[in-house]
DNA sequence: ACCTGAACACCGTTCAAGT
DNA sequence: ACCTGAACACCGTTCAAGT
């Protein structure tokens, strides 16, 4: 059979959801396509390249409208959202994407639409950077840790008293963040109890 | 030669210094010390127990004094700091710690002292494990990116336009969080512009 | 353009056996 | 208690050659 580049990142894809990131070899991707291993290298300069393309696939697949209707602090939720959504819909997601994204690799990093939607909010550019990469952190370890534990539940080998993650803790932890950043908003007072401006 | 199990980690974090963690294999730190790669599985059950130990060891070096004397919030930018600096000092610190972190091995969690800071503060338990884990996310996000970028460096592809994470946007993250944070300070109302409390 | 076949230089882990 | 030697089942990558 002769398969396109895409073709190969579908099967990888799918692969990642069904085995996990640890079974996600070149060797592995290729005999489930029934190819050489060596076959690949015509689509990949490197397996890295090769996970950089799928996590840039399972970004495009959770992408959705545009955030530039939006206030700047709804669109920095709603993209916080997104990516989360997007990371959990495979297995390995979270790691997948953190690790390419921490290589520098992958088109569809989530900094410069966060970065966009703080600039409207008339934050300095400095600022509006250094929040977007912490909410980034966040979120990739969040949803990392999210995914960590459905790994152990889903194994069998559920503690009782652990405090699991999930989009309750994510929500808290984003509007922290979120609240700490409104605090810098330029000119402004704000109203502690409600996260609104009151001047 | 004999070795005992504190041996063969302390060559595992010379490996690990100075050759990546991508070259910290058993196979490497067994002939380092001139052993069977075999040798190593009588001091550890796997590499993963290995790999926690040596992330153990990291931190044990970067402990300091207890917080305990100090404000909520000063221990708070204490931990996060020793955690940083702790993780800086070897290469590929902090992705090892991370990754040891997220597979819930390893017994030097900086989660607990956060909490146990967070609690002198009078939040709720469950507030305080939420802030503890955004603020240990930031931390390991953070400094891997920092240390991405020394290596980057090191390599001599250095952008020019690149902004570069350092202590500065550290800073400025942690700081971005721990205003979050103080806004959920039960029964206290916030003065915005100083971060302490008016009433 | 896309793939095969063979090779190179590695991995983590197991296990019987040695001292 | 600590280690050897050999094996098993894998890796990513390269490269000449095929269609």
């Amino acid at each position: 059979m002769r398969y396109r580049r895409s073709d190969v990142v579908e099967r990888a894809v799918t692969v990642l959801d069904q085995h996990g990131l640890a079974d996600l070899s070149m060797r592995r991707i290729a005999s489930e396509l029934g190819l050489q291993p060596s076959a690949l290298y015509h689509h990949f300069a490197s397996k890295q390249v090769l996970l950089a393309a799928v996590a840039d696939e399972i970004l495009d697949r959770g992408a959705r409208t545009p955030h530039d209707q939006l206030a700047w602090d709804a669109a920095v939720v709603a993209i916080c959202h997104e990516l989360r959504d997007a990371m959990l819909a495979y297995r390995d997601g979270a790691e997948l994407v953190a690790t390419v994204h921490a290589f520098g690799l992958g088109t569809r990093s989530p900094v410069g639409p966060l970065v966009a939607a703080l600039g409207r909010g008339g934050f300095a550019l400095d600022f509006a950077h250094a929040a977007a990469t912490t909410l980034v952190h966040f979120v990739f370890g969040h949803v990392s840790d999210e995914q960590t534990h459905l790994q152990a539940d889903s194994v069998g080998a559920l503690g009782d008293t652990e405090i699991r993650p999930g989009a309750g803790s994510f929500d808290l932890g984003l509007s922290l963040i979120l609240d700490g950043v409104r605090q810098q908003q330029p000119g402004q007072v704000q109203d502690v109890l409600s996260g609104r401006p009151s001047s």
